[in-house]
DNA sequence: ACAGGCTCCTGCAGGC
DNA sequence: TGCCTGCAGGAGCCTG
């Protein structure tokens, strides 16, 4: 499932393929909801112009698209001032391709962007989770990312997002209002390097504490980027190729299996609603 | 206001 | 072998 290392590697790479390439035609084929505002609208939306840059916000995919041109003007369209954005959510098995309208199209594909590099862009989503969201900057604001940027976050402020609550530290790296992000792999992965059980309440961590979680977490996520990602579903890149931070995973999805640390069985339990896997010994 | 739980959706694994 | 049940989970929504 694509968490923050899964859809960085996603954005950078649709950014390098069609970045400065322009959208020719907007094809939308679902009926149902995976849309934020209808098909239709958004096929109108962003036909005709340019992406001007891709990037993450939070599990969030951001194209940046420039004004409507024709054809001609396109080629130089690599610099203009941004006037709307596609935001692609990818939920659980979305995944943002970028392949060519010669290759197959496979079931649950519901938008495919023909390029005028001959590229196509298509969202490809199986169990419907992902959403699609058409902005037009002359009408709405920008999308940002409800929740501060785990990459980014300075120790101080880190520490106030936690301050006064009793929800399960688990729950709270969850929590996208908190965090933009962090799912369910890097929430147990990085209470595991910080040695946290995820039941303990969020409020009642110590400032050291919080402080081994952040860096916990920096660095799980960064090794994560660097590998292309964990798959552990069906989470491959733009490319369709697989990440490889899956075998680096410590406990998450090792029930039952002993901790690489101290041989102890790793745990599950469930939190906040979602399968939560732990050291009983390393975690504290 | 905040926290917890239910729901959406499909594919797959496990059990009989 | 084949069917059925249950589970996986991000996030919006509802409830307490």
């Amino acid at each position: 499932m694509p968490e923050l290392p899964e859809v960085e590697t996603i954005a950078r790479g649709v950014n390098a393929r069609v970045r400065g390439d322009q959208i020719v035609e907007a094809w939308f084929g679902s009926h149902r909801e995976p849309f934020k505002n209808s098909p239709a609208r958004q096929a109108k939306g962003l036909e005709g112009r340019t992406i001007l840059e891709v990037h993450r916000a939070g599990k969030h995919i951001v194209c940046e698209l420039g004004s409507v041109v024709s054809g001609s003007q396109a080629a130089r369209g690599r610099d203009g001032q941004v006037e709307a954005e596609w935001i692609v959510h990818l939920g659980m098995t979305g995944r943002l391709l970028v392949t060519t309208p010669s290759n197959p199209v496979e079931v649950h594909t519901h938008a495919r962007l023909t390029m005028a590099s001959g590229r196509e862009v298509r969202f490809v989503d199986p169990r419907r989770f992902g959403r699609l969201e058409f902005r037009d900057l002359k009408k709405g604001r920008r999308f940002h990312a409800p929740g501060a940027e785990p990459l980014a976050i300075a120790a101080a402020e880190f520490a106030v997002l936690f301050r006064g609550r009793k929800l399960a530290i688990k729950a709270a790296l969850l929590n996208q209002t908190l965090l933009a992000g962090v799912g369910n792999i890097y929430a147990d992965e990085s209470l595991f390097r910080a040695g946290i059980r995820p039941r303990r309440a969020a409020g009642k961590l110590t400032r050291p504490e919080l402080e081994r979680l952040r860096l916990a977490l920096v660095e799980v996520l960064q090794r994560a980027i660097r590998r292309g990602g964990s798959s552990v579903s069906d989470y491959v890149d733009a490319d369709g190729v697989r990440g490889f931070f899956q075998l680096e995973h410590r406990v998450y999805q090792r029930t039952g299996e002993p901790c690489l640390v101290c041989r102890t069985p790793i745990r599950r339990l469930v939190v906040a609603g979602r399968s939560t896997h732990y050291c009983p010994k390393c975690q504290r």
